[in-house]
DNA sequence: TCTGTGAGTTAGCCTCGGCTAACTGCACAT
DNA sequence: ATGTGCAGTTAGCCGAGGCTAACTCACAGA
């Protein structure tokens, strides 16, 4: 299976509503993508047989440790992004919604430069 | 018609030919984007159909207003967005891939932060 | 016990944007 | 006049990833 851009979106999706959630289900993922049951439950059974999430019966979702790998990197660059874009005057809103499309299309070169830049900002 | 992320490119692509060759055809774009010659003609066919492009009875393309003013801005995009990822040690390479995605995904706002910022990096 | 609700799935549709195969139409050379 | 090649188009396939309609199934309350 090989991961789009979708499969990352609902892997970081599962992640983050992981964080708060003591459980995290299909519906709290439609919930929060505002896409519909079909959709998230086909995109779920995708990453399933890919090997990225685990459902147990109670259709309580789980990543698996190649899922928890894809989800924590985009996070952090998610996190990163957005974080930066602040940082240049860049609203919380708009950053976030560019930092969500954006984590999905840079290369690691890329994203380490960035990386490195905004923790030389930090030191100043 | 709405102009998606592959729209752009084909705009940005005549653009850039336009710069270097006296008449630009489908068959450079095909050359240039390494698409098929019916996925490219397909594309111009909607391209011409939504006012962004004219094609004469040779063959020749040409940016109307509205396609000149996107093909620009993604141009100026990218040279921007290539501009400061090599700026932070990026490969020329990578930093060119990298910018031909994410131009067409941040927003107006975003965009101008990195270019005030890019610009006052230049005056020192 | 029966009924309503909530979660997940199945079936099947649509658009976007690639692709190949095959056709058209012109221009130039033999 | 005829053959060759190039540019563009038409027809139709495919995968990705949305969608709705309608089904299953479990569980809780009347």
């Amino acid at each position: 299976m090989n991961l789009q851009e979708s499969g990352e979106m609902y892997l970081e999706t599962i992640f983050i509503l992981s964080k708060t959630n003591p459980h995290v289900r299909s519906i709290d993922v439609v919930e929060y993508m505002g896409f519909s049951k079909p959709s998230v439950s086909r995109a779920i059974g995708l990453l399933r047989s890919g090997g990225y999430v685990n459902m147990d019966k109670d259709g309580y979702l789980t990543l698996t440790e190649a899922g928890y790998e894809v989800a924590d990197k985009m996070y952090e660059r998610h996190r990163l992004i957005s974080g930066f874009l602040t940082a240049l005057g860049v609203s919380e809103e708009t950053a976030t919604a560019d930092a969500c499309k954006i984590e999905h299309h840079i290369s690691d070169e890329s994203f380490g430069a960035i990386k490195k830049f905004v923790e030389g900002l930090k030191q100043d």
